[in-house]
DNA sequence: AATGAATGAGCGTTCATTCAT
DNA sequence: AATGAATGAACGCTCATTCAT
C-alpha cells in the first residue's frame, strides 16, 4: 500500500529471482543442464513449482536470465579489472586465476554455447547475448592494448587477442567439467605465456 | 539354406550405421544436441524409427558411436599429419585450418563436452572417450617435441602444449556455432602464433 | 504460508490412490493384466495419464499396491474370522463364500500368480508378497486347528490343510473368470465338505 | 512332386510346428508368458522370425495351438488312466503325481488362465477350450463313479468331483511357479486324501 | 504471493507382423 | 521354404506448464 511497503515488495521479489537463479546454478552444476528440471530448481530453492512462474514465465526464460547474469557479472569484473592500476600482464593473471578457479564458469561456459545452438532461442535474445559478449571484449582488449604498449604482451589487434583469448579459456574450462581427469593440469601462468610478448618472459 | 548374400548383407549394416550416423550428426547440427530426437534422426537417414534400433540400442549408444567415430578419425588425421614430411608449424598450420575449415567439428566438440557432462554416460563409457582424447594428444605432442627442435615452437612440455593447444582449438570452434556472429574472424594462422617461438616468427 | 490445508490434501491422496488402485482392479478385470494399459486405467480413473505417476511411480508399482491392498483384506478377513465365536465349519463355509461370492477374488489370485511369474517383480517384493501370504495362512491354520479339536475337521497338520484349502479356493476362483462357462457349479459347502470329517458330516 | 515328396513335405512341416511349439513352452517357462517374444520363440527353436509365420499366422495362434496341444495331450493321458486296470484311487494317485511332477503343467495352467481372460480371444477359441476342458473332465468322472463304486471315495455327483478335482490341482500347481517357496510341500497322497471316504483310508 | 495437483504432448523404446530377396 | 531387415502403432513414462484453492 504504502511506498514502503512496495517497495519491500520489490525487493523481495529481486530477492526471490536471485534465490531462483542461484538453485538453477546449483541444479545445473551438479546435474547437467538437460537434466535440470525445474522441479528440481524449485526443490533446491526451497519455494514451490508454481511459484516460480510468478516470478519466470518459462524455464527458457530462467536460462536466459541466468546467461545474461553471468555475462553481466562477467562483464564488471573485466571492466573493473582494465580500469584498476597494475601491469596488463597481472591483469590478465587474474583474470585467467578467476576463469580456471571459479568453480561455476564452466556452468556459464556451457550455458553461452547451449544457447548458441538451441533453436528455441529466438534470434532477438540471440543477439542480445551476442552483444553482450561482444561487449564484454572491449575492457580486455583494453587490458592488450595496454600490454602491447607496456611490450610485455605480443603484437597485433587487441580485439583479436581478446577474442582468442576468450576462446581460449573456454576451451580450458570445458575440459574441468567434474568428473574428468585431463592428463595435463591448467595454470592461468601458461595461459598467459602464449599471449606474452617472449622477448620479456 | 539361406537364401541372402551374407556379405551383402554386412556391407548393408555397415552402410546403415553410417547412414544413421550421418543422420544423427546432421540433426545435431541443426537442431542441438538436447533437441536431437530419435524420430528427426530416422527422418533425417530416411529409416524408420524401429529399423534404427536393430543398429544401436538406443539413443545415447548413437551418440556415443559418433562421438567414436570422430574421435577415431581426428586421431588418424593427427597421427597421419606428425608422421607426415615437413615442418612442425607447417603440420600444426594444417591441422589448425582442419579444425576451423571443417564445418561439423563443433559437432563432435559439444559431442565430447556434453558427453563429459551427462551423468547418463556410464564410467566406462568416460573411460574409454577420455582414454581416446588423451591417446589423440601423443602425436600432436610429437609435433611440438619437432618444432621444439627445430626452434620454431615454444619451448615447455610438449604434451603440456599439445593439451593447451587442443583447449584453445575447441574453444575456438565452439565459437562457430551456426547463427552466431563474432566480431573477429578466425584463422589458422593466428591460433598458431601463440605456439611459435617469436624469434622466427 | 500455505494456501492449502494440508489435512484435506492428504485425504484427496488417499482417496486418488484408492480411486487409481480401483480403476486398475476394473480395467484388469475387464481387459486381463497384460493387456492393462496406464491409459485404460487413467481413462478408467477419470484421471491424466501424467498424475497417475504423482501417486505411483511405475505400472508394476500400481499393481503391487493393488496385490497388497487385496492380501492385507484378506489378512484381516481371515483374522476376524477366526477370532469369532463359531464352529470351525461355519468359519470356514463364511471363508469360502465370501472366496466364491466376491466378483474380484479371481483378479487378486491372478494378480498374485503373476507377480509370481513376473520377473520384472524384485526379489524383496517377491519376498514381501510371499511373507504375506505365509502369514494369512496362520489365522486359517487356527481355524483347522478348531475343527480338529471340534473332530468336525480331519485329522492333519493344520498349516498344511490351511495351504491346500487357499490353493483349493484359488484354483476354483480361476475357474470363474468372466465369459467363461464351466460344466458344474461352485459352492461353498461342496469345498468345505472334502475338508470335513465324514463321520461328523 | 510325387506323393513321396508332398508326404515329406507334410511331416517336416509337423515336425516345424512342434520344434516351434517345444520352444513356446519352453520361453514362456523361463521367460514368463507375457515376455514370451517371437523373437525368442525362434531364437529357440533356431528358425527364423519370418519362418515361423509359414507355419502359424500370429503369435495368438502358437499360443493357441500350445495349450490345444497341451489339452489333447492330458486328454489322452487321462483316458488311458480310466481304461487302465487297477483301482480309482491308484488311478487318481498316478495322476496327481503326474500333475504335480510334471515340470511345465504350470506353464499350461498359466497358459488356460490367460485364454480365458484374453479379450483377444475370439468367441470360438474360447468354445474350443471349454469344450476341450469339459471333454477332459469326462474320464477322470469315470475314475470317480469307480471309486464311489468300490467304495473307496467320496460319495456324490462324480463330474462334480472330476471338476473340483481338476481346480484343486490347478491351484496347487500355480503355487509351484519357478522362483516361490512355499511354507508346506505338496504331495499328491494328500490330495487324493481329500477324496477319499475316510471309512477306508 | 504461494501451493502442488493436474494436464497432455512428446519422448525413447518395443515388438508383432510384413516384405524383398 | 527360409531369412532377417524393415515397419509403425502402441506402450510406459517425463516434464514444462496451468489451475483451483
Amino acid at each position: 500500500m504504502s511506498p514502503r511497503n512496495a517497495e519491500r515488495d520489490l525487493q523481495m521479489r529481486e530477492r526471490r529471482i536471485d534465490q531462483i537463479l542461484d538453485a538453477a546454478r546449483e541444479v545445473m552444476a551438479v546435474k547437467g543442464i538437460g537434466s535440470a528440471g525445474i522441479n528440481d530448481i524449485a526443490a533446491e530453492a526451497k519455494i514451490s513449482i508454481g511459484n516460480i512462474y510468478h516470478y519466470f514465465t518459462s524455464k527458457e526464460e530462467i536460462f536466459s536470465a541466468l546467461l545474461k547474469r553471468g555475462q553481466v557479472g562477467y562483464g564488471k569484473l573485466v571492466a573493473e579489472l582494465a580500469a584498476e592500476n597494475g601491469t596488463a600482464v597481472e591483469k590478465l593473471l587474474k583474470l585467467s586465476k578467476a576463469w580456471l578457479a571459479a568453480d561455476n564458469v564452466w556452468t556459464q561456459t556451457i550455458l553461452l554455447v547451449s544457447s548458441r545452438m538451441s533453436e528455441l532461442t529466438s534470434p532477438e535474445e540471440r543477439e542480445a547475448i551476442t552483444g553482450r559478449f561482444a561487449a564484454n571484449l572491449t575492457p580486455l582488449a583494453a587490458i592488450f592494448e595496454q600490454g602491447i604498449r607496456e611490450g610485455t604482451l605480443r603484437d597485433g589487434d587487441p580485439l583479436e587477442h581478446a577474442m582468442y583469448f576468450v576462446s581460449f579459456m573456454q576451451g580450458l574450462v570445458l575440459q574441468q567439467v567434474p568428473g574428468i581427469r585431463v592428463p595435463v593440469a591448467l595454470r592461468a601462468e601458461r595461459v598467459v605465456s602464449y599471449f606474452r610478448s617472449e622477448k620479456t618472459e
